[in-house]
DNA sequence: GCTCCGCTTTTGACTATACAAATAGATATA
DNA sequence: TATATCTATTTGTATAGTCAAAAGCGGAGC
């Protein structure tokens, strides 16, 4: 492997892993250089090639920083920018619906490849906007992953985003897919049962350990995505 | 500007604009660095950075060339790496429904952003997997942009993969959303009126001018996208 | 207090050069 | 003829420097 590509992925390591964290300063070129004993036209292409993947951020005289996260970003950016719906001026709050801690059936330990018996917080949430349904979310999360979350009450802050305080830069996989609204989604949406809706599942690994597992269904009348997509390799 | 950002900036538009077309060859590295009068380091930053974003590919020894399009295959490669259909062995064909040539009508005109007298070719498309159903294609061509696709029967290539022959390299917006079966839909598509659906809709540009403007819509119970996505910038 | 100026740090762009790795094509050998 | 070897070309990586641009910081002067 080459050097830069060794700098590279030993800070791509440290910043997934959580070693270090968003808004920590990385080690400038010089002293980068020195730990590797190579250039700085080496570190710097390192570097570069990190901010161009958004993982780190840099600035003249002050440094090179971990950037915030963007696991989240990526789906709520799709949202964001949504053809039709200026986010400006939108009102946005949500409902506990039901929290417990339990532990994993057989048939989603399969879905989620996860030993059957592994303890997991699971999470119910409906997510308004403008004062109507917008999305309910169904979560698990792995306690041994995030053992905090067995304290969190997530009252006052949305289990998305305190994951992504809490475990900032994971990889994540998602399927979008229309489904029918059955009985219950659609008394929670307000919407007619059968109703065509857009469901997001997204599952998130953090050092090769599911974090967490969530879907998202949203009315079909209500919600898209919109935005150039690019999907990547793996 | 930098004169790295220069050459990366000339050679896209050159290969976007359909001057260098997917194959053909790029001048080398020497050649470049004597054109733009820097180092062949420079010119290796602005190929490397091409290369990065699927632009081009390198290869040593033979040189680097215009790489094959990926407008296309954003949205099929999302479908190929679909977790449950593996492509392996699956049979697909496609049928044209509708083919005709008219003028963009209000409504739409204002939907794509182009005048209301334009001329198009509107093809209405089936898609067919395994023996089922698996997406209609309603597809309208501007047939300024592409005069040639007025002669082209779309017998034996789908509009897609003819337009991306004829059109390489243009830039890409999607949409995607949850609709329900319409009563025509549903017939065409084997299922039931008011089936979830998922539709996927698409403009396409090059230098500026819309190319196509294509909606997908698939059968919720056969269809989804999977994969890791990035949304871009613009 | 406030503004402007210059110093310093850090990244950004670039050069000229060197050698390595891959490999297409030619050449030599069995 | 088939196979191995050599050679030239092109990209890939790295070095050790230069100069420039951005921006934080402190001090001079008001």
């Amino acid at each position: 492997m080459s050097i830069y590509q060794h700098i590279f992925t030993d800070i791509e390591t440290k910043i997934i892993s959580g070693d270090w964290r968003p808004g920590d300063r990385i080690p400038v070129e010089h002293e980068l250089a020195a730990e590797y004993r190579c250039s700085r036209m080496t570190v710097s292409k390192a570097l570069s090639a990190l901010a161009e993947r958004g993982m780190i951020v840099r600035r003249r005289k002050t440094g090179s920083f971990v950037a915030s996260p963007q696991i989240d970003r990526t789906v709520m950016d799709i949202q964001d920018i949504s053809t039709e719906a200026e986010l400006a001026g939108h009102e946005h709050r949500f409902e506990i619906l039901a929290r417990k801690i339990e532990r994993l059936g057989e048939a989603e330990a399969q879905q989620l490849s996860e030993p059957a018996d592994a303890e997991i917080l699971r999470l119910q949430c409906l997510h308004i906007v403008d004062g109507r349904p917008n999305a309910i979310e169904r979560r698990i999360i792995m306690l041994d992953a995030v053992p905090r979350a067995r304290e969190e009450s997530f009252a006052s802050i949305p289990p998305g985003k305190w994951l992504l305080d809490e475990v900032p830069w994971s990889k994540a996989k998602h399927v979008i897919r229309a489904v029918s609204a059955d009985t219950t989604t659609a008394r929670i949406l307000q919407t007619e049962r059968g109703e065509a809706c857009l469901s997001l599942i997204r599952q998130t690994w953090q050092n090769g350990r599911t974090v967490t597992y969530v879907e998202f269904t949203h009315p079909g009348d209500r919600f898209q995505f919109a935005g150039t997509f690019h999907p990547t390799a793996n």
